[in-house]
DNA sequence: TCCGTGACTTACATGATTGTAAGTAGGGCG
DNA sequence: CGCCCTACTTACAATCATGTAAGTCACGGA
């Protein structure tokens, strides 16, 4: 095969080096995101990620910035993919948010961010994604309540909310946590967990919700 | 006030060092834990901080080691100090644990250590109390039962799970995430959350378990 | 009182890490 | 063909962090 291009492709190292300095975001967080490191698994000197991205600074900024991209593309997608089947299958769901935040590293990710002080959550097609998610819920709910009392559209989205800091937490607190529990910690266990969460909260949301003792103060 | 104690106290400065460290710790995780800064702080020199504990891994294990027994400490007061009141208020339970988690930073350190690969939550008088409370729930269901079919066992102490999840959760990702849902982050909003979770758990706790769907495969 | 020890200090060595300077090589284009 | 731009390279500078060496000083006991 002809002249062997020294010149593989212009944007391949560049996406080479994102590539293992997200990795290395996810697995230890943005401390261990080092030049030379990120060079040499990439096969560059440590100058050429200078030479893209400016600093180390700069670096860091493209990855968290195509990091946070991608994990909400995921979720969207996993959430799109779920909804649009029509029918409500609550423990399928559980699994594919689970799956985009755990194997993935999304949630390891997630929780470096949110622990360094970004947000990586603050995003408008993620709220207008959630907010879709709460408004189908919540119709469903209140086409099944005819007759009886109907639930308040905040406990729908409580309980949406409930989801995701649970199958955050279980992604990435999960192993400790059950081990902690004395459960064996193993990833049936975790889905059983989930499936047994998401048949808790499918019940709650057909429930005719009880009268709220009133508060006062 | 006779001579001036130049020499202030032994154990001071190293206490104020392991304080400065864990500080730094909860904050910005263990790559923030530097000596010069460390020392500059508590008003010493960095040598002074090898002295103490020989080498920076030192320093850290020492922090880590001080930081997960008060966390433990903590943890175990508040857990013990809500269920010798006899009465269970999932609520107020809730809010200790929650308080223990988030004001003290105790979540965000377990977080970091989550994250850093270290498993904070192995520890036998941690699983111990853990265990203690799934019992006397699970015993407080059952008595409750009689006559009707009696809960499982893995039931109380998924339920127990889930708490844990969730609390931690909020902990490190609530502002984020209530945001991101659609909620103004407030701390009222998240204390409300929160009444709402104990509620509804107390709800499930109470309730006849519904005969499982077998599941073959 | 004298000595040893613990709690430091200053000065320095070393290695890691980021960043800069300057030069090379290939490819597209006028 | 010659030029320029991009994508690098090697060599080097600067800074920072950890760790070491050696000395000082107060205190407490023999």
């Amino acid at each position: 095969m002809g002249a062997r291009r020294s010149r593989p492709e212009p944007g391949r190292a560049r996406d080479a080096i994102l590539e293992a300095a997200e990795k290395r975001l996810r697995e230890a967080g943005p401390g261990a995101i080092r030049l030379q490191d990120v060079a040499a698994e990439v096969g560059v000197s440590h100058p050429a990620v200078l030479h893209h991205f400016g600093s180390r600074e700069g670096l860091v900024r493209a990855v968290v910035e195509r990091a946070v991209h991608t994990l909400q593309q995921d979720l969207a997608r996993a959430l799109a993919g779920q909804l649009e089947k029509g029918r409500a299958d609550g423990a399928a769901l559980f699994e594919r948010v689970f799956r985009v935040l755990s194997d993935e590293g999304h949630a390891r990710l997630l929780a470096w961010l949110l622990l360094s002080g970004e947000d990586p959550l603050a995003n408008d097609a993620l709220r207008a994604g959630w907010a879709g998610i709460a408004e189908v819920t919540h119709a469903m709910r209140v086409a099944k309540a005819k007759g009886r009392r109907k639930p308040s559209y905040e406990d729908t989205r409580f309980t949406i909310l409930l989801s995701a800091l649970a199958l955050f937490g279980q992604a990435i607190a999960g192993r400790a946590t059950f081990a902690a529990a004395g459960f064996e910690p193993t990833a049936d266990m975790e889905r059983r967990f989930r499936e047994w969460l998401a048949a808790l909260l499918a019940r709650h949301l057909e429930e005719e919700p009880r009268p709220s003792r009133a508060r006062q103060a």
